[in-house]
DNA sequence: CGAATAGTGTCTCTAAGACAATATTTC
DNA sequence: GAAATATTGTCTTAGAGACACTATTCG
């Protein structure tokens, strides 16, 4: 071997000497409250960023007690929102930041995960966090959506705004080609509780009964449980029947947005 | 206001209280030669898995020359491939392989891209590799497509295979409701042409009047360049109109596979 | 000339969307 | 009873796929 080909394998063999890197996970959660999107953002109690609003997360337990990614994600999750169960929480990966400069301390890679789960309980302040909340996406300037009172804009820390922006957008199509729209849910919903989900998530009012026909025409969306909710509406109309997630993975034909029309040129 | 803290606390900050990560990029970088989908692959020259085949990648550097992850992934990729210009070829982040015990000597991230390009050069072996090579992937055993010749099969070194298996995944869906198979192609192709690229990463034969006249129908998938190829066919046939890229990101509505009734339950 | 292939025409069937109609429930 | 809403029906239109046909080029 050369000396070139030595000084390669070491570093190679040991780059932590050289290049030391830290792994966080980032986690975007989404729930709906009250008809509204909401996302659980945690205020730093520390630097960098102190007192700003962030995506829980924190760094992966990499040698000793060491973890894999998701399960990383999922404690974070659970540990922020004080939920043992994460029973019917939908968790996938988004996607990896990892910049140079993301963070004044040293280079931080951020392997970021996209949570979906019903109506989840007020988080508690965590061990490292000021305080949590779940905060509706609106208020937090991102979507061109609404227009929200002047001032209420949070900023947040690090690149997590772009990360949030990433994980709606994937949260969107998702809803589009999966049945994943059922993880806001519980066990068993009725067909316009999970119109409203999807009319949620994309900001959109879709047609009732157009709406309803196509979730019961995809095979596996949906399967009928055979009973009906206690009341109809709190302004009227007939009980609903009830339904749980069927046993599809990807929906087929799928549930397509009506507003893509521009087509992102 | 959190200025003064910030500073105090970077000056005394010790990177090494917490656990020490290795970040590398792997690219499954993807051509078609001859009609066959190839992926690049290097032979590794030094352990783990001396010897064995891997997708190519490496450390990131993360401190001293700090560079961003596609950065990363594009300066591996032409390394490989020996090209300069990475002019035609798509990259885009794959995902992130992370769990413990996936390198023997220490707990690695890889972060996974994927690329497609134009039949591209033959490789030259790089610095730390001793030999690379485009491989049919149907020779690497992981699709249930084709059955070949026992023996053939190459077992990929670290997680290799899975990731392979998620690139093509991601490859075949892209192909569906973007406009990524051009990328597969030079700057000016034909219809046919473009249907063989969908036969090659779909492993499906297409019926060629209804691709043909699928793929002119939708918006901005590709434009006319005006004029025709020299010659017909090898066995026969009319000259073929050229085409270029259009201007599309997403196709609409979109090239579905015909064999996806599955459903994946 | 015969085979192969580019490109177009036509027909059928599915699915999406607009709209209407009916039944049920709340206030 | 009036309003709201779940659910179903009908009609129109776009798009996918099967099939057929013509024109062009190679050997």
């Amino acid at each position: 071997m050369t000396q070139d080909a030595d000084a390669e394998f070491l570093a190679a063999y040991d780059p932590r000497q050289y290049d030391p890197v830290s792994v966080t996970v980032d986690v975007v959660a989404l729930t709906i409250r009250d008809g509204v999107l909401h996302v659980l953002l945690v205020q730093r109690g520390a630097p960098p960023f102190q007192g700003r609003w962030a995506l829980p997360g924190g760094f992966v337990r990499a040698v000793n007690d060491s973890e894999d990614l998701p399960d990383a994600a999922a404690r974070e999750l659970a540990e922020e929102t004080g939920l043992k169960e994460l029973g019917r929480v939908h968790l996938e990966q988004l996607g990896t930041y990892g910049g140079p400069g993301r963070d004044p301390r040293m280079r931080v890679i951020s392997v970021a995960y996209l949570a979906f789960g019903p109506a989840l309980p007020d988080p508690s302040a965590g061990t490292d966090a000021a305080d949590a909340a779940w905060v509706p996406v609106t208020s937090l300037g991102l979507t061109a959506a609404a227009s929200q009172p002047p001032g209420t804009t949070r900023k947040l820390a690090f690149d997590h705004a772009g990360i949030l922006s990433d994980g709606l957008e994937r949260a969107r199509a998702k809803l589009e080609y999966t049945p994943l729209a059922t993880a806001f849910l519980g066990e068993e919903f009725t067909i316009p509780e999970l119109r409203a989900v999807y009319e949620t998530v994309w900001n959109e009012e879709l047609h009732a009964g157009n709406f309803h026909r196509k979730v019961l025409s995809v095979p596996g969306f949906v399967e009928t449980t055979g009973h009906s909710t206690e009341h109809g509406g709190r302004r009227g109309g007939p009980r609903a029947k009830l339904y749980r997630s069927g046993d599809a993975r990807l929906l087929h034909p799928a549930l397509l947005r009506p507003s893509q029309e521009e087509d992102l040129r």
